[in-house]
RNA sequence: GGGCCCGUAGCUUAGAUCGGCUGGAGCGCCCGGCUGAUAACCGGGAGGUCAUGUGUUCAAAUCACAUCGGGCCCA
């Protein structure tokens, strides 16, 4: 049953609707039991951080795997399709934190763990509850009832088993090493989580002065002042040349040692304005010279080696600055491996919240940062200072608190990532990658790069490391929850999380000490490397992940290249020994409407509720997907402040292009109501004897639409299969073939009746099939217009995906329709030139073909252009013909040439005119809101000549304006009477509904 | 500083794998037409140093090199 489709394509209003029927008849659940037989497909969700609000970057991400989704539904697959929340970590902490009003770890332990951490729980639980709202708002359909949270004891486990598997294969281990930390969130962070952005710091060169008492200064340049104190040696490369050198500007001299390259840099940042060499000696003859440190510290807490306080030689020493190193084993991850290379101790006087502790005794208490200025001071009281300028610089920044992070030696567990490097790589390879080169170039290099993992962060809301420790060494790591049975403390089912599980205890089987669980968290970004399995709660549960894994499919924005593609091929090669992926997509950013990020901070941020609410969810999703390639970055064309955004937008555009569709549905359903078109009643075979030529054109456009729709999304492609449609939509059908039918559909001839069905199965043929490609992409519309024009199942969403019949498409026709279409467009814009409108018939035209066949082709079509172009007759020129007449103008078509006689005959002149009136009768019609139907009583007034070309026209004009009585009168009266201006000249129309 | 991606009209883009006609579209703008899809539709027009420069070539948006700008990832 056809019904008619409201007449405003209302897309908010419409959307909401339809999700509003979707939830009542249950229709996603619906949908996927369809396909519970079919071949399974396992999706995995890369988990959003439940940060409350979605952003336009998430929502285009979740509108690329509901498109995706939906279509292998469609296909038949039985597809998993679990959504995630990554759940736990700082950014939770700090919100908490604010919330609660603690500032710091100390007052977090004062206050309670348990309580701090439930709060966290809580308020994590909120978060993704309000983040579901917004993406179900969207359309996207996932199983949002059974999301897998990173916080579930079960999905701990399962991040405790791979651990486990880390340290059974020997991989895990704990290591002193200098990391970037942050020193208000008082943690270790990872690369990952470190956000970079210019800042103002010193930028001092130092004297050291020589061991020897010599008066010699080496002079080290460093941005950081406050890592002096930590100074344990100088580096300097072996090979580049240094020099002694004298500087002086005339009063003041001294000597200094730095690079032979960099000896003019250091004259001038010391204000010297001549220097001498003295003397000239390779990197490695510096090695073993001792210098006075700047701080006198206690040997005891520093330690004292062979090499302290000593020059030593280093590759990375570059030909920049003084040439001479700044070394703080304890404050750099370089001077930290040179420091161990050499024996120093790496001395670290700074403690978790970025103070200094009492072994720099000067300062202790005092935030390592804030003392730049007085380190400074102190220095140049010394005089110590050679020179003192600020310098902007990258600096990096903790991306959660956005404090400025600090270098410190401490405790942490890692993962020895080089050690399965090579099989990593392997998967690279093994897996596609979409684009292609997201795996061959961008993942390769990152993971070639790859260093130990640092997975222990020193904070609250996390999975706690299984890792107990005794103090003889002995280490328990437990891989399941059945392992802590043996444990003091433990209760079976309780929270995993800390605090209680701190309290767990083991005895240690050595020494018969007490061993402890090291307080750490898992970094974050280990909860959602193991998602694919930690999902389908392996290992505990065994059945779901023997049906399901290995995953076959995940997409995720370019960004986590070092992210959830890397966290998840680690995880897996050391749990699996391979990528837990067989496919990995990727998609670009949402940047604001000049190319750039998108944040908060800069005040560019896009509202995606805004849109949806002023534009639509449909045309929101349309635009993501069609304006740009799913992996490049798109400029997202959206200006919160426009105060027309359905025009001037790029969603607003994309919803131009589904009203086109809508429009073309209220056509159709509107006639097809009329006359009770019943699609069920018909199918291609039967009406197959009254098909015109161009209903086989538009059949060949509507299966070659689905071929390359197909193929577009195979290769994931989505803005091509977009793009494809969008074209369909637009030209063939609404353009072309709308346009082509519409004498059809208001024709009442009886004898006509085979031949306007006809037209109406293509039309609804091509209409079903467009709501069912469009399914995937714009799911409210699709249903929409699917339930309107007879679909046979409750949604569109549980139908097949389209197949292509290859024996419907037709190239000749093709080429001939679009050769017709060509001449239509020539026709009219020299009837524009000749003021000759459409209304007007036009006597003849001359086509001359550039070949015997394409005189052929446009034959085929010939009451097409007929109709189309308003023209009353067609010659044909032979190519092999001369051209017959000299002054006769041809104007080029595709394949050809076509000459317009504008010669206005009486005949013409009756039926311009004629044509004139119906449509000034059509548009009071329209004025007066008749309904299509209604007929009317018409008087005329006009001139006697027009009265005699409207009385050669009398019968079909009654006809077309449905009138009971037309009457020429001097005294025109109705309803509505109107005075109308036709090329000058005056008629009057009366109208009045006329007595059924 | 390194790796990868991108730069074509006011905006979004096709064309680049494989060099070859006057570089195509859509939106917006201006002008005209049409009117039983009508807050729709059709036609025409203006608008391009193909980011810049150098090179290869008979010929470069397309290939090479360099530079500038944007994005992601690192140092």
């Amino acid at each position: 049953m056809i019904k008619q489709i409201r007449a405003n394509y209302d897309a908010p209003a419409i959307e909401k609707e339809i999700q509003e029927r979707w939830e009542s008849i249950d229709a996603y659940r619906k949908a996927k039991a369809l396909r519970e037989g079919g071949e399974r497909f396992y999706f995995v969700d890369g988990p959003p951080y439940t940060s409350g609000n979605v952003h336009l970057g998430t929502a285009l991400n979740k509108v690329i795997k509901d498109i995706l989704l939906r279509y292998w539904r469609m296909r038949g697959y039985n597809v998993r399709d679990q959504p995630g929340f990554d759940m736990h970590g700082l950014p939770i902490e700090v919100q908490v934190e604010k919330k609660i009003g603690v500032h710091s770890k100390k007052e977090i332990e004062e206050g309670g763990i348990d309580r701090f951490v439930d709060a966290c729980k809580k308020h994590a639980h909120t978060l993704q509850e309000e983040m579901t709202g917004q993406f179900k708002d969207l359309g996207v359909w996932m199983d949002w009832d059974h999301p897998y949270r990173t916080l579930d004891p079960g999905f701990m486990e399962s991040a405790w088993w791979s651990v486990r598997r880390a340290y059974d294969q020997g991989l895990l281990r704990p290591s002193n090493r200098v990391v970037t930390w942050c020193p208000r969130c008082e943690t270790a962070l990872a690369e990952a989580e470190i956000e970079y952005w210019d800042e103002n710091d010193p930028s001092i060169i130092v004297r050291f002065p020589l061991a020897d008492d010599s008066g010699v200064n080496l002079v080290i340049w460093t941005t950081t002042p406050w890592t002096l104190p930590g100074n344990m040696a100088v580096a300097a490369h072996p090979d580049h040349i240094y020099v002694k050198a004298a500087l002086t500007d005339g009063e003041r001299a001294e000597t200094v040692i730095c690079m032979e390259s960099q000896t003019e840099y250091v004259m001038e940042k010391g204000g010297y304005t001549e220097s001498e060499v003295l003397e000239r000696f390779r990197g490695t003859e510096l090695r073993g010279l001792g210098y006075l440190p700047p701080f006198e510290i206690d040997a005891g807490c520093r330690g004292s080696g062979e090499w302290t306080f000593k020059v030593v030689n280093a590759d990375y020493v570059e030909e920049d600055n003084t040439g001479l190193v700044h070394t703080a084993p304890g404050f750099g991850p370089d001077d930290f491996e040179t420091g161990k290379k050499h024996g120093i101790h790496p001395f670290c006087p700074v403690g978790e919240s970025g103070r200094y502790t009492e072994e720099f005794p000067m300062m202790a208490g005092r935030k390592v940062k804030t003392a730049n200025d007085d380190i400074i001071a102190y220095l140049d009281g010394k005089g110590l200072l050679f020179s003192s300028e600020k310098l902007m610089h990258r600096y990096g920044h903790c991306w959660r608190c956005k404090s400025p992070i600090i270098y410190r030696n401490t405790r942490q567990w890692f993962i020895d990532i080089p050690a399965v490097k090579e099989t990593m790589l392997d998967e690279i390879d093994r897996v596609t990658w979409v684009p292609d080169w997201a795996g061959a170039s961008r993942q390769k290099n990152w993971v070639e790069g790859a260093r130990d993992w640092c997975i222990t962060r020193q904070r609250y809301w996390g999975i706690p490391l299984p890792v107990w420790e005794c103090g003889c060494g002995n280490i328990k790591v437990a891989g399941q929850y059945s392992d802590l049975e043996s444990g003091d403390g433990y209760v079976p089912g309780m929270d995993p999380h800390r605090p209680r599980i701190d309290e767990v205890t083991f005895a240690c089987p050595d020494c018969g000490g007490t061993m402890r669980r090291i307080p750490d968290v898992l970094d974050v970004w280990f909860d959602s490397g193991v998602a694919s399995w930690a999902g389908l709660g392996y290992p505990a549960e065994k059945d779901e992940f023997e049906a399901w894994w290995p995953p076959r499919f995940i997409v995720e924005a370019h960004d986590q290249t070092r992210g959830w593609f890397y966290t998840q091929l680690g995880a897996g090669v050391i749990s699996f020994g391979r990528a837990p992926y067989d496919e990995v997509m990727m998609h670009g950013w949402m940047l604001d409407i000049k190319g750039e990020k998108l944040s908060k901070s800069k005040g560019n941020s896009v509202d995606p509720a805004d849109i949806i609410g002023r534009v639509g969810r449909d045309p929101l999703r349309w635009y993501m997907i069609e304006s740009n390639a799913p992996w490049e970055d798109t400029s997202f064309q959206w200006n919160p402040k426009n105060s027309n955004p359905e025009k001037n937008s790029g969603p607003g555009n994309a919803r131009k292009m589904l009203n086109t569709f809508w429009n073309v549905v209220n056509f159709a359903s509107t006639y097809m109501m009329i006359d009770g078109y019943d699609p069920d009643a018909h199918d291609l075979a039967s009406v197959s004897g009254y098909l015109r030529d161009e209903d086989r054109w538009m059949m060949s456009r509507t299966e070659k639409l689905k071929k390359t729709v197909t193929e577009c999304i195979e290769s994931r492609e989505l803005h091509k299969a977009a793009r494809a449609i969008d074209n369909y939509l637009t030209e063939d059908l609404s353009r072309w073939y709308v346009r082509l039918v519409r004498d059809r559909s208001w024709s009442e001839d009886e004898d006509a009746g085979n031949d306007k069905t006809a037209s109406y199965f293509v039309l609804h043929h091509s209409i079903m099939n467009a709501a069912l490609i469009l399914a995937p992409f714009v799911p409210h519309i699709a249903d929409e217009v699917y339930l309107h024009m007879g679909g046979r199942l409750e949604s569109v969403h549980m139908e097949d995906w389209v197949r292509c019949d290859e024996s419907l498409i037709d190239e000749a026709l093709e080429t001939s329709m679009s050769t017709i279409q060509s001449i239509i467009e020539i026709v009219a814009s020299e009837r524009a030139k000749m003021g000759s409108k459409l209304r007007w018939p036009l006597k003849r035209i001359t086509v001359a073909g550039a070949t015997e066949e394409a005189n052929r082709a446009v034959k085929v079509f010939e009451a097409v252009l007929l109709q189309q172009g308003n023209i009353k007759g067609i010659d044909y020129l032979s190519p092999e013909a001369p051209t017959a007449d000299p002054d006769t103008e041809y104007v080029g078509f595709s394949d050809g040439r076509v000459s317009i006689d504008f010669e206005v005959t009486p005949e013409i002149e009756a039926e311009g005119y004629a044509r004139e009136l119906m449509r000034r009768v059509q548009q009071m019609r329209k004025d007066m809101r008749l309904d299509v139907e209604q007929f009317i009583n018409c008087d005329i007034k006009a001139d006697r000549h027009l009265i005699g070309l409207f009385e050669i026209w009398k019968e079909r004009i009654i006809t077309e304006i449905r009138s009971k009585k037309l009457v020429f009168t001097e005294t025109p009266d109705g309803q509505e009477v109107r005075v109308w201006d036709v090329d000058g000249k005056e008629i009057v129309i009366g109208i009045s509904p006329a007595e059924q």
